[in-house]
DNA sequence: TCTGGGGTCCTAGGACCC
DNA sequence: TCTGGGGTCCTAGGACCC
């Protein structure tokens, strides 16, 4: 049998903070912008118990805590930090799928035969480890699965440890509230407490089976299963390359001015680009997110013939996008994200599945960048934006 | 004064090819 | 007379997670 930790760190961001400054410690603190629109990002534990926490407006959090101490996400800190925790796990065992910034799932199977440790013993040595060398607390989940580790991770923090098997879910997973299943969100718990499931052994009991298919549909097998802690999932290491890259932005105002319209557009094409860069990785797919209310958005999406990164292509891609699509309302957020990326080393590989005809096209693209460099783009891609519009306009009437 | 920003995965429909 | 079926790629939207 396989033996899968989940390992969490505890309230990342404001930990991360505290470690570098210690006078914060025992402070309410959180992560957050300083605009009217910020929300928190993280708080830390003593934030917490004024009722605030993640994903809460900022100005509800100053309603509840007048001294509340507020600091920018330093995300270099973070990053730093997150891969000295993912070496210290890797020198336990190579095996290990990143989840998140701070979080992970590792295959620990062999170094517990190995070593004949007591699974405990292991999670208590990572944990000691990782405060020692970083000054961050982690919760570990110890499963037979990635599913049950993942629901052990929270189910004591900070710096538990929680064993949940087959044999114990029953006690231990199945009486807790639907809320709390991974992979079950604030859409579907309505949905499912209204035919009366509202904990998890009620999704794990057949005789809901029917209910819940009719309301998740495919899905409802795998949460089935899942709830009777059953999943097949491996640690998979080759899940760790990004698979896009992306920034958006929040304006301070509902915005019809098209120069800060464009000058976003531009820094976001900036930051994009260099973290791409950065990573060394380039993508064939472009796309952007147009917010026009808090509840209204659209994304716009195109395929280039070549993998790219730099500013300029991204810049122009972005705008002809933009111009195809924008309906001229006020905007609320804009977005650029690269999809479907891949390391730039991998890019020759990518290049021996193209044919022939692909080349052709590759060379079309350098002479648009070109042009681009040229600033004649600005006129091709007016002719493309508006055959994008036209297009779309039939697609609409014509139906 | 009034709810962010970074991601992943899944589904469904249309276009296109054979 | 009257329009297949399977596979793949692309796009858009939605749900979810941290």
């Amino acid at each position: 049998m396989q033996i899968i930790f989940h390992i969490d760190l505890n309230a990342f961001y404001a930990s991360a903070e505290i470690s570098r400054n210690p006078n914060l410690e025992g402070k309410p603190l959180v992560i957050s912008g300083k605009s009217k629109r910020s929300i928190i990002t993280t708080a830390s534990y003593e934030a917490r118990k004024f009722g605030i926490h993640s994903a809460m407006p900022l100005f509800q959090a100053y309603k509840k805590c007048k001294n509340l101490i507020v600091l920018p996400a330093d995300f270099e800190l973070y990053h730093r930090l997150s891969n000295e925790f993912f070496s210290i796990l890797s020198s336990y065992s190579e095996i290990l799928e990143v989840a998140s910034i701070d979080e992970c799932y590792v295959d620990v199977t062999k170094v517990i035969q190995d070593k004949n440790y007591h699974p405990v013993e292991l999670a208590r040595r990572i944990q000691n480890d990782v405060y020692e060398q970083l000054n961050l607390k982690c919760s570990i989940g110890i499963s037979p699965n990635k599913f049950l580790a993942k629901m052990a991770s929270d189910m004591k923090k900070p710096m538990g440890i929680t064993i949940l098997t087959r044999s114990n879910l029953k006690e231990l997973m199945w009486p807790l509230d639907i809320k709390n299943m991974f992979g079950i969100g604030k859409k579907t718990q309505p949905r499912l407490r209204e035919v009366g499931i509202m904990t998890i052994g009620d999704i794990a009991n057949y005789n809901n089976y029917n209910k819940l298919r009719q309301i998740i549909g495919k899905n409802a097998l795998l949460l089935y299963r899942r709830a009777n802690g059953i999943d097949n999932r491996v640690v998979d290491t080759k899940q760790n390359e990004l698979k896009s890259v992306g920034n958006s932005i929040t304006l301070p105002h509902d915005t019809l001015d098209e120069i800060i319209l464009l000058d976003t557009l531009k820094q976001l094409a900036r930051q994009v680009s260099m973290r791409a860069a950065k990573r060394n990785l380039i993508s064939n797919s472009i796309s952007i997110t147009i917010k026009y209310t808090r509840f209204e958005s659209v994304n716009r999406q195109t395929t280039i013939n070549s993998y790219i990164n730099d500013y300029e292509y991204i810049l122009s891609t972005a705008k002809m996008l933009f111009d195809a699509h924008y309906d001229g309302r006020p905007v609320r957020l804009l977005g650029i994200s690269l999809n479907n990326t891949i390391n730039k080393k991998n890019y020759k590989e990518q290049l021996n599945i193209f044919n022939s005809t692909n080349d052709i096209e590759k060379d079309e693209d350098i002479q648009i960048i070109i042009e681009n460099i040229n600033n004649k783009f600005e006129k091709t891609i007016v002719t493309k934006a508006s055959d994008i519009s036209k297009k779309n306009i039939q697609k609409k009437y014509l139906k």
